[in-house]
DNA sequence: TTCCAAAAATTGAGCGTTTACTCAAATTAT
DNA sequence: ATAATTTGAGTAAACGCTCAATTTTTGGAA
C-alpha cells in the first residue's frame, strides 16, 4: 500500500508539480481515501520525503553494482550507464528529481538529502577515475570524475526538458561521446 | 513597481519555493498589498510568468554580447563566462531556475519557454564551435557544444545545491578545466 | 506656475474555494 | 476478539482573487 501511494505521488507530482500535488490528487491517483496518506504518512511533508527517499535509494542501489566491474574503465562506464538506465532515467522521475531541486533553497531537509546523494555518487566516480589513472595515464583524475559527473547531471536536465525526442538512447550516447573526448586513448574502448 | 514586485517574486521562491510562493508572501516581501500585484499582474500564474521571462531575457542579453568576440574560442570562453557572471549566477537566480525547471513537466508553458532559452543557446555555441573547427583540428564540433553546453547546466546543478561553497568562481574554474580537457591543444590559450 | 479633473495606481476588507489535517465509525487482517 | 487499516464527513486556516473606496500621478487650461 506505501508503495502504491508512493507511486501515485510520483505520478502526481510529474503531473501537476509539487505545487500542484495535494492530498486530494495523491489519494484520487493511489485511489484510495485521504486519511489512509496520513495514517501512513502523518503530514503532506512526509508524503513527499518518503516518495525522495525511496528515488535516493532506488538511484544508489542502481550505480552501486557498478563499483563491483573488474576494470576502473569498467566502473566508470557502468557508472555512467546507470545514470541512463531505462528503470532509473524514466520521464517521471526525472520529473521528481527537478520537482525536488526546485524546492531544495526552500526544504533544508531535501538540500541535505540531495547533496549527500550527489555526494556519494561522486565518491564513487572519483574512486574509479584515481584507479583508471593508475593503468594509463589520466592528467587529473579528480577533475576527470567532476567533469563526468557535472557532464551527467547536464544531459539530465536536457533530457527532462527535450522530453521524449532526447530520451536514454540519445543521453547514454552523449555521454559517452563526451567520455570519448575526454579519453582520447581509450576511446575504441568506450562503447 | 513592477520591477519591485518581480525582485520580490525572485526572493520569495528563492526562499520558501514555488510551492511555499503565496500572493500575500510577494507582498510582504515587496511592501505592498495583495491588490496591486493583481492590478499588474492579473493572476499568481502571471506573477510567475513575468518574472520567469525576465529572467530568461536578462540571461540573453548576458550572453548575447559573445558572439562579438573576434575569434570563435574567444566566443566560446564568453559564452562560458556568461554563465558563471556574478550578476547572472545568483544564489537566487539559481533557485529560480531549478524552481521553473522542476515544473516544466506540468507547465507547459514554462517548459516551451526553457527549452527555447536552452536551444537559443545551443544554436550560439553550436556556431563557435562549427567557426572553431574551420581555424583548428575539432574532431566533432557540434558534439563538443553539447558537452560545453551539458556540463555547464550540470556545474550550475552543483551551484545550486552545494551552496556558497562551490560559487561563481568554482564553476567557472570547473568549467575552464574542461574546456581545457576537451581542447587539450588550445589549453594554454584557456584562463 | 497654479489649478484641477481625469486617469492610474494602491489599499484592505471581504468572498468563495481549496487546503492539510482530524476523528469517530466501519472494515479488514491477525 | 483484538489490532491494524481504511473511510469520508467535517473543520479551521490559508488560498487566489474581487471590488468599492482612497490616494497618487498626470497633463492641459488659466
Amino acid at each position: 500500500m506505501q508503495a502504491r501511494i508512493l507511486d501515485a505521488v510520483v505520478d502526481t507530482v510529474a503531473e501537476k508539480g509539487i505545487s500542484g500535488t495535494t492530498l486530494a490528487n495523491v489519494a484520487a491517483a493511489a485511489g484510495v481515501s485521504q486519511g489512509v496518506l496520513v495514517f501512513h504518512f502523518k503530514t503532506k511533508a512526509g508524503l513527499l520525503n518518503e516518495a525522495l527517499l525511496r528515488l535516493l535509494d532506488e538511484y544508489r542501489e542502481a550505480w552501486r553494482p557498478a563499483l563491483a566491474e573488474p576494470t576502473p574503465l569498467g566502473q566508470i562506464l557502468a557508472l555512467v550507464r546507470a545514470d541512463f538506465d531505462p528503470s532509473i532515467c524514466t520521464r517521471k522521475k526525472l520529473s521528481l528529481w527537478f520537482a525536488f531541486w526546485g524546492e531544495t533553497s526552500a526544504k533544508p531537509f531535501y538540500n541535505q538529502l540531495a547533496s549527500e546523494s550527489e555526494e556519494e555518487r561522486f565518491q564513487a566516480m572519483k574512486q574509479a577515475c584515481e584507479a583508471l589513472a593508475k593503468t594509463v595515464h589520466v592528467p587529473q583524475p579528480v577533475l576527470l570524475a567532476q567533469s563526468i559527473d557535472a557532464h551527467t547531471d547536464g544531459l539530465w536536465l536536457q533530457m527532462h526538458l527535450q522530453g521524449p525526442e532526447f530520451g536514454v538512447r540519445e543521453g547514454l550516447e552523449a555521454a559517452l561521446v563526451h567520455l570519448r573526448l575526454l579519453l582520447p586513448d581509450l576511446a575504441n574502448s568506450i562503447s
